[in-house]
RNA sequence: GGCGAGGUAGCUCAGAUGGUUAGAGCGCAGGAUUCAUAACCCUGAGGUCAGGGGUUCAACUCCCCUCCUCGCUACCA
């Protein structure tokens, strides 16, 4: 939307997770995009709340605690203080950085729910979920283990398997044990209070599809498409939870449950706004209240359903508050060619880097914009990284502005010279300055910040065609006074560069205040020839990026690839033995090798092999998992072993009766398991 | 399989409402230059715009089908 009906921006970044420290995914997602909107808007002059937080409730939290033997809270403050000092190192300029254990938080966030229950939005179900006696407390999907119905991993968790990567809910799982006592635990009725989202749907479909069809970006539009017009609808959600570390629900019978943690985090932003006006000394309520303000989730594309689809049904349902403006999602940042993983060890993290890179926070900033994932996934590699560096930050920008101090003291002993007649080409330059300001403008206000960066570097393209074209260390030979024109232009466009950059890179921007005394200029000034005053004083060149060396990057290739390896040791570990069993147990199951008759691929379907094998008993159909592993002309004909009395379970309307037995490897890849010499089919396995 | 997002020069990516010889940066090859961190500046070579149909005077851009990648979702008894 226009940007003059707006008299003030609530700007909003994701609440990042407490449970970890942040990596270069976090800030390409969505605190990089995030500050460069906001350094601009400030740098208009106009009124921002930029604010932030730590999303410290979840059920994440609670299990990290309980494996280091320490509390939630504890967890919370380790990461909270350390993902807070990143994003100060990294020039990350919130307004305000809060947390949602904050006092201010809590009241926030169970206001906002009394007010919806009072109102009557919320459907009391109760479900049956499990409950571990020994403990006294319903579990999250988290808190059980048990052995996963698909894979047989036996150590999958409630909500999903993370071997075989299904999703599961905890009655899926066979054998299920309460990671609080270790016992069964049991199923008892609970209620919890859901936020009816279908009711929603009208008035979502017209409000994002219809309204914002044109000013969201694709990926946001399509990821609401697919849930606002999904064949069943929008589910009601629950916004409670069985659980101690939270926000208690505020309402008479709720004793042990809390918030759940997702209609609390985005609450955050509201509580943060509070927190900073109650500092500053002004209303919050404008912030999120009034139709002049301009609010704007950054986000990443995991967050995209909440913040488009349930906090807005919240708000609005709420009635007071206005609805975001845009939210520009962006999709992933992959390391490598690998999905960046915390557990993983696959990650740049942010306290690492500025350690091993220090003083190059730009750098970062400048390659993670630049390669951004604005519309689809990117990949950051440290070879990136380098060319970026070397050949666009020093050998573009850096060398531009260096070349006009560097002559700037050499011939005119660090002043800045007069400025005489223009000629052609000193009027297009300035005309092709005038014009960059906007252009980047442009950029900005429509979330392109690739581009917007990429008109940057153009602009200090400028500067070093200008001095190419114009060679002013040719003309001090003879005109001194032309000399002094050529430079004084050549400056001041150094000086627009930094004010025009300084979204994208302050720390470089205020190295090149400093080196020209620049003070309290905004964008309101860029695109003027004459900011820096005839004869003042600029500082000696100091070199704003320097060039690295291949062996710097190879070392952080070799450290992801170390990193690599130990993960490949830690997987090579065989999986632990299962729980002993009698032969009684053994001999129940009746194994048999058997033969493939016939294989052929399932029809809709992407794992399935539907076999019939000849079992020494007769004919069986099965249905195998296993079409990404083997073609139909592999099996065919095989003899393989087969687990012939297990109950036939009925798979895309099809009978599967038994189960094809495979080994598989550490690498996920599945082997037949076949006698060594032929063997008479129906033969018994024992 | 369903839904969504992508598939454009060696690499990373741009290409509103369809319209002249499809663009940029990097890399590469020539040239020019020496103020500058051998950087800058100029020129050039590279693409049947995933593939196949269709609509149209005209399609990278609209429609249909197929293939590939990623995300969510279902199916590994």
């Amino acid at each position: 939307m226009e940007n003059s009906k707006f008299n003030r921006y609530t700007i909003t970044a994701a609440l990042p997770y407490a449970n970890g420290p942040l990596h270069i995914g976090h800030l390409a997602g969505c605190y990089i995009p995030s500050d460069i909107y906001v350094r601009y808007l400030r740098s208009l002059g106009k009124e921002v709340a930029y604010v932030c937080g730590s999303d410290e409730h979840g059920v994440a939290i609670t299990i990290k605690a309980k494996k280091e033997g320490i509390t939630p809270q504890e967890v919370v403050n380790r990461y909270h203080e350390q993902m807070k000092k990143s994003f100060v190192d990294f020039g990350i300029s919130f307004n305000h950085y809060s947390r949602t254990s904050s006092k201010v938080h809590h009241e926030t966030a169970s206001g906002l729910f009394r007010n919806l229950f009072e109102k009557g939005e919320f459907l009391e179900q109760s479900t049956e979920q499990y409950f571990d006696e020994e403990a006294g407390q319903f579990l999250a999907d988290r808190y059980i283990e048990g052995t996963c119905p698909k894979c047989g991993n036996e150590n999958a968790y409630g909500d999903q398997c993370e071997k075989c990567g299904s999703s599961l809910s905890p009655t899926d799982l066979i054998n299920p044990k309460s990671k609080l006592s270790g016992n069964t635990p049991v199923l008892k009725e609970t209620k919890h209070w859901f936020l009816d989202l279908a009711r929603y749907t009208d008035f979502l479909k017209n409000w994002i599809l219809v309204e914002h069809q044109n000013d969201w970006k694709n990926n946001v539009l399509g990821q609401c498409r697919s849930w606002l017009e999904a064949g069943d609808g929008l589910q009601a959600r629950s916004m409670t939870r069985d659980m101690d570390w939270g926000i208690p629900v505020p309402v008479e019978g709720a004793e042990g449950k809390v918030l759940y943690v997702w209609f609390d985090a985005p609450i955050g932003y509201i509580s943060s706004t509070k927190e900073w006006a109650a500092e500053k000394g002004i209303d919050w309520e404008p912030y999120w209240k009034s139709k002049d303000t301009k609010l704007v989730h950054f986000i990443g594309k995991d967050n995209i359903v909440f913040h488009c689809i349930i906090f807005p049904a919240i708000l609005k349902t709420h009635g007071e508050f206005i609805l975001p403006d845009n939210v520009p999602a962006n999709e992933f940042l992959n390391l490598e060619g690998d999905k960046i993983s915390t557990s993983r060890n696959w990650a740049v993290w942010l306290h690492e880097y500025l350690e091993e890179f220090p003083d190059k926070q730009d750098v970062l900033r400048y390659v993670l914009t630049a390669n951004a994932p604005e519309t689809k996934d990117n990949d950051f590699t440290w070879k990136d990284y380098q060319s970026r560096n070397n050949s666009e930050l020093v050998a573009i920008f850096g060398n531009f502005v260096n070349r006009a101090v560097v002559l700037t003291h050499k011939f005119f002993d660090g002043k800045v010279p007069q400025l005489g007649a223009l000629n052609d080409i000193d009027k297009d330059a300035i005309e092709t300055l005038k014009a960059f300001p906007d252009k980047i403008a442009a950029s900005i206000e429509r979330y392109r910040f690739r581009e917007a960066l990429s008109y940057v570097m153009d602009f200090a393209r400028l500067g070093n065609k200008y001095l190419a074209d114009t060679e002013p260390w040719k003309t001090i030979k003879d005109d001194k006074g032309r000399t002094g024109t050529i430079l004084n232009i050549a400056l001041n466009i150094a000086a627009n560069l930094a004010i025009v950059a300084e979204p994208f890179l302050p720390f470089t921007a205020a190295k090149i205040y400093g080196m020209f005394n620049m003070e309290g200029l905004g964008w309101k000034d860029a695109g003027n020839s004459d900011i820096l005053e005839t004869g003042i004083s600029i500082n000696p060149a100091a070199l704003l990026f320097d060039k690295i060396e291949d062996h710097v990057v190879e070392a952080q290739v070799n450290k992801l690839m170390e990193s690599k390896k130990q993960n490949e040791l830690a997987n090579a570990v065989a999986a632990p033995m299962k729980d002993m069993i009698t032969y009684d147990d053994f001999a129940k199951l009746d194994m048999r090798v058997v033969k493939v008759l016939s294989a052929e691929p399932m029809p809709k379907s992407k794992k399935l092999l539907r076999l019939t094998v000849e079992t020494g008993l007769g004919v069986k159909t099965v249905l195998s998992g296993v079409a990404e592993h083997f073609k139909p002309e592999d099996l065919i004909g095989k003899q393989v072993t087969m687990l012939i009395n297990l109950a036939p379970r009925k798979m895309m309307g099809v009978d599967s009766e038994g189960m094809i037995l495979m080994a598989e490897d550490r690498d996920g890849r599945l082997r037949l398991l076949q006698p060594n010499e032929h063997t008479g089919n129906g033969s018994t396995i024992s």
